[in-house]
DNA sequence: ACCTGAACACCGTTCAAGT
DNA sequence: ACCTGAACACCGTTCAAGT
């Protein structure tokens, strides 16, 4: 047995994290196992540990390719909007499609937990601190007389509440009014925040 | 072996529950087994059977108790909050606070999926419920020639938004910007939120 | 060096067997 | 009726053994 060498390393990481990917859009995160993965691709439970260092870091790594794909859209979202308010409402509407249209994935950013005392590596935070940026620029542009720390915690609280709006709003398990879209509420929150932020400028 | 009669039906759903309690408190819901509770209260895992369907009624049941006690807290804020305004603020307070000291068994109540197609039992969706009726009548009180369906949507984006703060609050892989508490962040939102909503009045 | 597969310590759930 | 504990089908992780 053993020594195929079909793969190179990277390909093999390349095509486990693919099946990682697959399953967890069939079967959510709780879905995904070592053995289902390794059963997709072909190779034994042992191999796998070969490229990642346990099941945490393959979603780790999982993780921060969602996160590439979700700053990619929301860049994408603020290009060719001039008016600062409008790039704003463009942020959070391009967050809203990405997790309604690639809900699993998107929910397994959040779901998945370090084991007790482990922190993400610097690789994982340094893109969600660009993904961040994205809104702190786009909110300086919309209340240019505003400091910096005001930015960055209206960015903050912006940001939390988009995000809460749409955790529970795909949880039916907090289905609390009917009829109400996400969008909905989430333009509510955008709406009355910018003119309560930009009213007391 | 059997028909040891040491505990009713109930009080043995009572100190499963107990139980899972203090295992989530201390290890969070990734930490809670059948196997573990059983072994905490001198059972063996077939009995759990006689008193739950399955785990993921235990977790239910266990998540109920939590709303229980987060209703109560929330409806001793609002007590003694002659102005509206006041209100709204005390409740996110409470809301926040009940996060910040009841970390794992609060965070449980979302981190539990149900298994595909299963729904949340009647009893379940009416503790929420009657929580968010608490937002909605300091709402109501706020902002009182605004209609039913305005007060509605505000509660709930309001409240979605707090529920954020406090999720990516709590998760250091999402820590954005440093030094920024869960409180001023929520205080932002809550003070700009309801700045423009009564803007628009 | 690469890969296997048995082994270990877990897990949820069921159910025949005992009192 | 109540309760046990073996059994089944899973799980993550390790590691001696094979090529």
């Amino acid at each position: 047995m053993g020594r195929r060498n079909e793969h190179t390393r990277e390909e093999l990481r390349e095509i486990a994290l693919r099946a990682a990917e697959e399953l967890v859009a069939a079967q959510g995160l709780a879905g995904l196992s070592t053995r289902k993965v390794v059963s997709c691709i072909g190779y034994t439970v042992g191999s796998l540990y070969m490229v990642f260092r346990s099941l945490d870091e393959l979603i780790l790594q999982m993780n921060e390719r969602t996160l590439d794909a979700l700053y990619e859209r929301l860049a994408a979202a603020v290009v060719d909007q001039p008016q600062p308010g409008a790039a704003i409402r463009a942020l959070a509407r391009a967050y809203i499609v990405f997790a309604l249209t690639e809900t699993p994935r998107w929910l397994a950013i959040y779901q998945h937990r370090l084991p007790e005392g482990q922190t993400v590596p610097d690789s994982f935070s340094s893109k969600v601190a660009r993904m961040f940026d994205l809104v702190q620029q786009a909110l300086a542009l919309f209340a240019p007389r505003r400091s910096p720390d005001d930015i960055a915690l209206a960015a903050r609280a912006l940001w939390s509440g988009i995000h809460g709006v749409c955790i529970l709003g795909f949880d039916q398990k907090l289905e609390l009014v009917g009829g109400r879209s996400v969008e909905q509420v989430a333009d509510s929150l955008l709406d009355h925040y910018l003119a309560g932020f930009i009213g007391t400028d």
